[in-house]
DNA sequence: TTCATTATTTAGACAAATCTAAAAATTTAT
DNA sequence: ATAAATTTTTAGATTTGTCTAAATAATGAA
């Protein structure tokens, strides 16, 4: 059993090596708001628990057992929010703080239930993967907007940035999950997209395109 | 904000002066399965905090400041055991170590939405009552019988079991809806109830005493 | 390659919550 | 009232997770 710290670690990790393996000590404690050196200390207690590969000034990775720790953790955060979202009405930047906390409740009873009450979801408010009691994930194909080119049509399923003032910034747009989208535009000099929402023209900027996941059809 | 740790103190404390008043050291570090050194250093920290008066020696009581959190954490105990148990399908004996994890999430949205989801609940699936958002508790004319106490009288209103074996079982024993009882003592080891029904003693074990609803008068 | 910069680790300290063992206060029994 | 038993507190240590400051390793530039 891991204390709430170490499961914290253990997510970030695991989050971090999807862009960068081995994970290094600045990145995790810039993520996780602490000192390097707390950062080096936790890395040696999760080596000795055997939960990740640790080598002194080259970076971690997870193990096996470490990785689906965190891929237990990220199922449970994910399903508190669709939980929060789908049953007691919060917003979608309303979660994360609160499914943070709730990701450490200790009960497979509890998940499994919760998970079946949910009626087994997929993907979580923000178009995440929610991996089931196994660890796999369904395998959907997301593309960013960014990467789409004009007469391209699709559907927003998710985004991959979660703070509150980027997913009010879309809800303002219109930009929600489900909207059917389509590119009329690339532009030069900004990359940023003209594109069709429910038959209203928009244009948003590439910084922001970047961050809209598309499924195409 | 206080700890978890802090918490569960206050909860227990909060527990325990229902029974005697000013709550002694041994009596918390019984409930909370700890020695009595580590309670007394943590009635120091909640007496520095003002959410106790500590004296040393004689005990300690909660201040209105401890017991708004007090009440404020059972409050949030038990919508979680009606959670379990209406939404999740928990059995009313396995509900009580999650509950004990799930009271100490920090959202006051959470809690608010919770209730309202759960449409406002008075009582939790024990039968102990709900405190509302302001600590107020209901005052419902029905009691378990096994939460009365020597010498209360009332009357059978009603039952929190339906099966045909337990109903059976308390026509049996002249248990029926409209029959005046007194109690007559609690017994420690197994709290079994020995009651007086129509000048009749009786003793009845504590798992059938709970399931019996009893309006006092 | 040598020096400067940046990243990481070590050393030593601290706060929270706990423990054991010993001391002190309180209660109970004679 | 005095001694014995019980309860509670203190003293000092331990574990977990954190920090600052100093040392060391790795990287990048001249
Ligand atoms: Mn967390
Ligand atoms: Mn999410
Ligand atoms: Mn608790
Ligand atoms: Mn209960």
């Amino acid at each position: 059993m891991q204390s709430y710290t170490e499961e914290n670690y253990l997510k970030i990790i695991y989050h971090l090596s999807e862009i960068s393996n081995p994970v290094l000590t600045n990145a995790i404690a810039e993520r996780i708001q602490t000192k390097a050196a707390s950062v080096t200390d936790m890395l040696k207690k999760l080596s000795d628990k055997e939960l990740v590969n640790y080598v002194k000034y080259q970076g971690v990775t997870l193990t096996e057992k470490g990785k689906s720790t965190a891929i237990n953790i990220v199922r449970k955060h994910r399903l508190w929010e669709v939980f929060l979202v789908d049953k007691l009405n919060f917003k979608w930047d309303e979660v994360h703080d609160v499914a943070e906390e709730l990701e450490h409740i200790q009960s497979n009873l509890l998940i499994e239930r919760l998970d079946e009450f949910l009626d087994f979801p997929k993907v979580d408010p923000h178009g995440d993967l929610i991996p089931d009691k196994y660890g796999n994930f369904a395998d959907l194909s997301f593309a960013k907007l960014s990467k789409l080119k004009p007469k391209d049509k699709g559907t927003i399923t998710g985004v991959s940035e979660h703070s509150s003032t980027f997913l009010k910034h879309l809800e303002k747009l219109g930009l929600t999950l489900g909207k059917r989208i389509e590119i009329i535009e690339v532009l030069e000099f900004d990359g940023s997209v003209e594109l069709l929402v429910e038959q209203q023209k928009m244009n948003i900027s590439r910084e922001v395109a970047k961050h809209i996941l598309i499924t195409k059809n």
